[in-house]
DNA sequence: ATCCGAAACGCTATTGAATTACAATTTTTC
DNA sequence: GAAAAATTGTAATTCAATAGCGTTTCGGAT
């Protein structure tokens, strides 16, 4: 008989080092909450589960900061100056610059692959700059 | 010879009454002020531009808030966890949200009032949901 | 398996935007 | 011009987020 939460650790472990960092307990545990949460948590929440295993406030900032930065996680603003973080999934191809779609009320974050907004962003990048990303901002099917 | 400030001074008095607020000194250099920006400014940026008439920091803060609540201004918030402000014109472009250009180098936002992106976002809307604010990050043409 | 340098941690203090309490002042209306 | 209500100044406060620093832990090399 297999050991599901065993085997789920290793993979993490696993992928936290490929991101070059070191799986410390608070990093794994980090990513177990997010793997498990329906939407984007903040520190404050992350903290909040994580002070059963002692694990300081800065800590978990810290974490939370350090593994968006490597791309394990995506580090949002929905407008309440709070910031929230959810798991980068393999496939969700977040390398390639698409636009992103948040909803200020679920925090839900969608990719936008199949938009295509290439063309402007290329006009664009003479008058303003090179565009590094898109962001819409507005409230979901689901929550309108 | 007519005096264009004079005359600036009452239309920007008449239309703070109109919103049901009263036309105090403070209120009518924040809309002055925001009516020469060319890009949405913080609270603190127009704190420091109202300092030499003696207007307090909180009082910025309620001003503009309580502007923007009543429609005068809009309030939006890009993504560095600070409030900006902006004009809301009756005629201009300004009236439905435009998009904006934030250089995640030194923070400088651009309006980006002439893009039209109107159609592709009522598309958008149709699977995304209700699209309330684009927002492009980038680097400025002056880092860069 | 043990060692060692770098990375990460816990704790505490600090920043900085934004908000609030309350008394004093200004604006509007009569 | 005076009274009522809205607004302001001052100072204190909140709260997310960050930074300093000594200690602990991780992970590759011996």
């Amino acid at each position: 008989m297999k050991q599901p939460g065993l085997e789920q650790s290793e993979n993490i472990k696993h992928t936290i080092r490929e991101a070059g960092l070191r799986a410390t307990t608070a990093r794994i545990a980090t990513l177990k909450l997010l793997h498990a949460a329906t939407s984007p948590l903040t520190h404050a929440e992350v903290a909040e589960e994580l002070r059963d295993l002692s694990v300081d406030k800065a800590t978990v900032f810290r974490n939370l900061n350090d593994m968006a930065s490597v791309g394990l996680l995506r580090r949002t603003e929905l407008g309440d100056r709070v910031w929230r973080f959810e798991l980068v999934t393999e496939e969700g191809v977040h390398r390639s610059g698409h636009p992103h779609f948040v909803c200020v009320d679920c925090g839900t974050v969608s990719c936008m692959d199949e938009i295509k907004l290439t063309a402007g962003s290329i006009r664009l990048s003479q008058e303003y700059g090179e565009v590094t990303e898109i962001l819409l901002r507005g409230h979901c099917n689901d929550c309108s």
